[in-house]
DNA sequence: GAAAACGTTGAG
DNA sequence: CTCAACGTTTTC
């Protein structure tokens, strides 16, 4: 360590890693207590490690804590023994800070951007720690200036110095400052897996550094990685995934949105691994093509928006560009509907409205006011497949040099990096931007350049507006980004997301639903991007996808033993396992640290009329996908359209990988609703996320496998409201009693008989093979639930609704909807059992063989005295009210 | 590999 | 000085 102290200009990092044994961690940098001491005595020469602090701003360090987490309890101020010192999990800062204490290495100053206006004289005069050597220096007290500083916008006042960058030293050996703060949450995904970083195997990952917030000025210093290369890995990602055999499950069950099939039947369903890598090599191929190219939409209004200075090369935006594009269509987030129940909203009516016309009109509005990018972004196509060949292998900034193309030597000067090469397929991108003057700026100059000029790059935003999602983008999203997160990123280029062999039935995947390329013959084509992509109506379209026609789906068809033909598809697991786990070096970007501005400036110096309040009031009428095409327009409305407001439920459904930046793009947002239904998350993704959502009231996780359903044995969610594990693969009466027993702790003090699950008020757990004896851990440690769904629970009888509605148990009084639809073996006798529930609103037996009409008109008739029921439906009851 | 433990740092 | 908790080592 105290070696690393002055080994600013050696490759400590590189040289010790390949003498190193693979398996034996490198030397840390203040390690050992005592080395950190030493390490704080000599500081001052060289970059030793300053340990940062939270930031007492962002959302998390604003929290009190929960006195319920893991460290929490090891508090002594809740009754532990005090030993862990851990911050509490809910309150894990996202943008730790450089201690106040800091002071530049060269002036021995401390930060001054408070004393200029200018971004980048702020810049230049705030503090910056490299990632590398640890030095902490002003840039403006750097003398090498002509060398690219690569500032990563994951954490503030954090990049790699000039130094480190120009000596090819990348921040992959080196986990970057800040990191801890995300690294010892039990199960965390931050950790570093040291083997991965010591194999030297993997080809040269992709610098790591990300544009940051504040480097809104710093263009020039800024390097980026090369828009061939990662386009290249790009396609071969895609086209990879696309090689997929298409697997397929069995088709669901469409009563109200009910999946149909039993995932057990599906011999693909099985273990699922989201990194998982594939060795074949991969075919390079082009598979862009242009959509529907929106020319006709221009509106003036982005025309005019003020833009920024723009220097950077044209293929320099292009990339970007084309990141985006991409990455949009990764994401399928959902605000709306599902959860509006649930979550107060304060647009309810205009949210409402909203998504009635979401399918329809929203995707047009958005067209609209993104047109400008749209249109350019078609055109810019041809750049991106002359400029950019496409190959496989690992990327590297060097492998940048590659391709010489003159506009990559061009961009050479002013390069920057991609925000966190991949990310940006993902809300994560979204938010990259937004924090990314950077990108700001390219894009605000595109509008305002001429329309020869800003038509060019905006090429391929039509095709992403459009549809362009091409299942590879999620995949891609990560193979660019793996170079950073993760120091073997080879594989993971190559192979991306072998997670999903399902993929070959990409159904799952809105992205392709949209896309227009190859895949679409693989695959059905649903308007999945539009923001309205909900698991009912994925089926719905799904249903049609067979044929053309709707499909008519009936519950009495419902059998698990019966093979399904396999209509819709779900995630599959890869074959083999992941080397790297993906999350490890995955870091929380903190949210924009300024307001965002009030009015949008135009290009003659002039404020556009419209505030902020009326863009907000047009934003929260778009589904998310096109608030990721606004995002993009300029910083205002990138910082506009990433407020949480607009983000509340979050939708990641049939996602068929969740990838880091996914994630990080998710907490972000902070959304009280998520939907990760069918979706191939990992036990460790969840419990990273559930850990960091504390807010989080809707968790929609039906189709996911147990394993990864069992990381909320483990995590608190404290606020949960709903819980959707229906169509859990492997949930049964066992796994309901880990689900729902309180933490066990032994240790005096620290009893808590309070289920993590108590404040669940819905509760959806169709198609599970549980009986009983979970219904009495519901009953139990559920005292506030009010929906419960067991449909399709082939164990639930007429005991089960007695033991429900039995005299002294919560749910008697709770209760106020129930589905049983096709529980065969439940019969009249529990409609009388129903008569004893005081709140009982809503009681669906459809299909439900031994279950008469006569049953329901004598309940009805001998309910009528206190409460009116109608049959709304066969054997579907509902209170009138 | 994950969790626990711990010395020290940083804020107030 | 106390307290919180960072970043690492140690233990399980």
């Amino acid at each position: 360590m105290a070696m690393s102290l002055s080994a600013d200009d050696e490759d400590y990092d590189s040289d010790s890693e390949q003498s190193r044994p693979p398996n034996r961690p490198k030397p840390k940098m203040a390690t050992s207590p005592a080395s950190a001491v030493k390490l704080s005595a000599s500081r001052g020469t060289s970059g030793a490690r300053r340990r940062r602090t939270r930031c007492r701003k962002c959302e998390a360090c604003l929290r009190t804590e929960c006195g319920e987490c893991h460290f929490c309890k090891d508090m002594k101020k809740f009754g532990g023994p005090g030993r862990m010192k851990q911050s509490c999990i809910m309150r894990q800062c996202i943008a730790p800070v450089l201690p106040h204490t800091a002071v530049c290495l060269v002036c021995g100053e401390a930060g001054k951007e408070d004393t200029v206006e200018d971004e980048e004289e702020k810049f230049n005069l705030m503090l910056m720690e490299c990632s590398i050597c640890n030095e902490i220096v002003h840039p403006n007290c750097l003398k090498i200036k002509d060398s690219n500083g690569l500032v990563n916008d994951e954490l503030p006042n954090c990049w790699e110095c000039p130094k480190c960058n120009h000596a090819g030293k990348t921040g992959k050996q080196k986990r970057g400052p800040g990191f801890k703060y995300a690294s010892n949450l039990p199960g965390s995904l931050l950790k570093e897996p040291r083997l991965n970083r010591d194999s030297k195997e993997e080809p040269e990952p992709l610098p790591l550094a990300l544009p940051a917030v504040m480097a809104t000025t710093t263009v020039n210093t800024l390097t980026t990685t090369s828009a061939v290369k990662r386009k290249a890995e790009r396609e071969v990602t895609s086209k990879k995934n696309e090689e997929e055999p298409q697997r397929k499950r069995p088709p669901l069950l469409a009563l109200d949105s009910l999946p149909r099939t039993r995932l057990e039947d599906n011999p693909l369903r099985k273990k699922r691994k989201l990194f998982d890598t594939n060795d074949e090599p991969i075919m390079l191929k082009k598979k862009k093509k242009l959509l529907k190219p929106d020319d006709q939409f221009s509106p003036k209004l982005l025309q005019q928006i003020k833009t920024e200075n723009d220097h950077r090369e044209e293929d320099e935006r292009q990339w970007d560009h084309e990141e985006d594009v991409l990455s949009l269509d990764n994401m399928h987030f959902k605000r709306k509907n599902e959860y509006s129940n649930e979550v107060p909203n304060e647009d309810t009516e205009e949210e409402e409205a909203a998504i009635k016309e979401r399918d329809g009109t929203t995707h047009d509005k958005a067209k609209v006011l993104a047109s400008p990018l749209l249109r350019t972004s078609s055109a810019r196509e041809g750049d991106h497949s002359s400029s950019n060949s496409p190959r496989a292998g690992p990327s590297s900034d060097t492998g940048d040099g590659q391709e010489k193309s003159s506009a990559q030597l061009k961009a050479r000067h002013q390069r920057r990096r991609l925000p966190n090469k991949g990310l940006s397929k993902e809300l994560g991108q979204e938010i990259l931007k937004m924090e990314d003057p950077l990108n700001n700026q390219k894009h605000s100059a595109e509008k305002t350049e001429n329309n020869t000029h800003y038509r060019r790059p905006l090429k391929n935003e039509d095709s992403v507006s459009n549809q362009n999602c091409k299942p590879m983008k999620t995949e891609d999203t990560q193979n660019r980004r793996a170079p950073k997160l993760e120091d073997s990123v080879a594989n993971y280029h190559r192979q991306p997301l072998k997670i999903e062999d399902c993929s070959g039935n990409q159904n799952h995947s809105p992205v392709k639903a949209e896309t227009g390329s190859e895949a679409d013959e693989q695959k059905p084509k649903w308007p999945l991007n539009n923001g309205s992509s909900d698991l009912g109506d994925w089926l719905r379209h799904r249903g049609r996808e067979v044929n053309g026609t709707p499909r008519g789906y009936s519950p009495l068809c419902w059998n698990r033993s019966i093979p399904i033909t396999p209509i819709c598809p779900r995630p599959l697991p890869r074959r083999s396992p992941p080397k790297c786990v993906q999350m490890e070096r995955h870091v929380i970007r903190p949210p924009p640290i300024s307001p965002p501005p009030d009015r949008l400036l135009l290009n003659d110096g002039e404020a556009h009329m419209m505030r902020r309040e009326a863009w907000m009031k047009v934003f929260s009428h778009l589904p998310h996908r096109d608030l990721c095409v606004c995002m993009r327009v300029c910083r205002a409305w990138n910082r506009w359209c990433c407020d949480k407001i607009l983000w509340k439920h979050i939708s990641l459904n049939r996602c068929k990988s969740i990838t880091p930046l996914m994630l990080s793009g998710i907490i972000r947002r902070q959304p009280v609703g998520l939907d990760l239904s069918w979706t191939n998350i990992s036990k460790k993704q969840l419990s990273w996320l559930i850990n960091r959502l504390p807010g989080l009231r809707v968790l929609l996780l039906s189709g996911c496998s147990w394993v990864a359903v069992s990381a909320l044995c483990t995590s608190s969610c404290p606020l949960l409201r709903t819980l959707d594990v229906q169509w859990v693969e492997g949930l049964k009466d066992a796994q309901m009693r880990d689900l729902l027993s309180p933490p066990t702790d032994n240790r005096p003090g620290q009893l808590d008989n309070r289920s993590k699950l108590r404040n669940v008020e819905d509760l959806r757990l169709a198609g599970l093979d549980i009986t009983d004896t979970s219904l009495c851990l519901i009953i139990r440690y559920m005292p506030l639930l009010s929906k419960l769904d067991l449909s399709y629970c082939n164990h639930v009888t007429d005991q089960s609704v007695n033991i429900l509605t039995a005299a002294g148990t919560t749910t008697r009084d709770s209760l106020t909807d129930i589905n049983l639809s096709v529980c065969n073996r439940v019969t009249d006798q529990s409609l009388t059992y129903f008569k004893r529930c005081g709140s009982i609103c809503h009681i669906d037996l459809r299909y439900c063989k031994q279950v008469t009409k006569e049953g329901c008109d004598q309940f009805i008739a001998e309910m009528s005295v206190s409460v009116q029921f109608e049959l709304i439906e066969d054997k579907l009851l509902q209170k009138i009210s």
